[in-house]
DNA sequence: CGGGAGCTTGATATGACTCAACTAGCGTGG
DNA sequence: CCACGCTAGTTGAGTCATATCAAGCTCCCG
């Protein structure tokens, strides 16, 4: 957070964002209460406990912690990793402001995967059976349950659709411009984002080594699709960035290579 | 249901199939039904279309189509395989009986990906709209409805530490692994079963060559963890099974190669 | 200024893909 | 009943992309 605050927030504490509530917050069309109506927004307010400072490092849960809650970043961003009986570790998702976190665990009851703060980050919490409770009153939160869930199920199949790729460079470029997506989303500039997560959880979200990551982006940059600043990313090319992601390897004829 | 009866199944009709019921399902334990009470339980009969036949080949919905009800085979299997925008496909999960089909397009309320039987299959069918509404009545429902939707996020992780692992030695032990689990799951003999899928269709769910699932399962032959006769598999050692699964690569000094 | 993590870059080895031929199994039709 | 053709699967040879190992660099942060 003390990077961001020096990049983007210059005094130290917004007192807005103290009275930030569901009904006033950015994120209100992308998270629980998009489509509900007035009255759902305010029995929702009243289980949600807003804006939780989280530190860089800090996780929301740890594997076999028992579904209590689920989480919502409204700033920073969050990782989840998966953590199989022979100990190694998988990187299952990014989770960026406005996405639900924690759905794992619904199937046994407890969490699988440990969510981790990628920088510092505030939280909302929604505690599970609360949410339930209100949500079988109100139709249109139940509705809207389902439609954040789904919208995780949709987001863990993007992943599986970058994994299946064979190019690396196929992968890097679809995670790069999926990432711009996501920050257009929320309202962020979707071609200039600092990125949250180091090279090597890229790599182990793509299944590739860091070395290889750092290569591809490397590449693209040579080939003026993006900028990269260590982790302050720049798209310049959206379109050849397209391309590149959807498997048509470069072959570019008037392009030339090596710093273009 | 009656009309379905009339149209697909002429005569070899299995009178007790006609008065299967979830209550007399034997996959209750692990379906909608499972850990919801008698009244609620026949709340969910009165909705349920039971145990329609489904060919092999036909799917149960395609991309677009507006997300109208989840289903769960009771015999069978089922692949889901999504379309990304450049027409390229993605072998998304494989549903065995008793796993809810259909929780994508929960999301956009249309389906992202379409589910294909892979073999002769029966299911019932859950029309989504009746689902809530009986759901938001009765609370062990709607809770035993966000645990099967958390079941389906789980072996959607599942895939995705499949996917990053380097070794496809690792990737196709896993595989049989835990295809082998999910039979004993549902009753059926997890050491010695018929795999419903194609070489090519494991190839695409694990991101890799059909070539080299073919070698890949050769070599665990050859090497006496399992034997293979087409698509008939049999575990003949699920400890050897498990440690390949895991990335601890043989090595084994007493065990002789080609042919154990 | 020094330390260290995070990242880049280089050289090399190898595992998996690709292309290609071949085989087994199966249903069809003569 | 066998020949045929088709689909699914196996096996082989060669190439290439990516992992791996190993330096070196850069930027923070103390």
């Amino acid at each position: 957070m003390r990077e961001y605050m020096a990049m983007n927030t210059p005094t130290p504490l917004d007192l807005g964002r103290l009275r930030h509530s569901c009904a006033h917050c950015s994120l209100q069309q992308l998270c629980l209460p998009a489509g509900i109506d007035a009255a759902a927004l305010q029995q929702l307010e009243r289980i949600v406990r807003r804006s939780r400072p989280v530190q860089r490092g800090e996780r929301l849960y740890r594997v076999g912690t028992p579904l209590g809650a689920v989480f919502v970043a409204s700033s920073g961003a969050f990782k989840t990793v998966g953590l199989n009986e022979s100990g190694e570790e998988t990187l299952l998702g990014f989770h960026l402001p406005g996405e639900l976190i924690g759905l794992d665990g619904l199937g046994e009851g407890a969490h699988r995967c440990e969510a981790e703060a990628l920088v510092d980050a505030q939280v909302c919490e929604v505690p599970l059976d609360q949410l339930s409770a209100v949500a079988m009153q109100l139709p249109s939160l139940h509705r809207q349950l389902l439609r954040v869930i789904g919208q995780g199920v949709d987001r863990d199949h993007d992943h599986t659709s970058l994994l299946v790729r064979r190019q690396a460079s196929e992968r890097i470029a679809l995670f790069m411009q999926g990432l711009g997506q996501r920050y257009a989303q929320i309202g962020q500039d979707g071609h200039r984002f600092r990125l949250p997560m180091s090279r090597e959880d890229i790599a182990r979200y793509l299944g590739l080594a860091l070395e290889t990551v750092s290569r591809g982006l490397g590449r693209l940059q040579d080939d003026g699709v993006i900028a990269v600043h260590g982790r302050q990313i720049q798209i310049l090319d959206p379109d050849e960035l397209a391309r590149l992601a959807q498997g048509e390897e470069d072959c570019e004829p008037a392009r030339q290579r090596r710093r273009g």
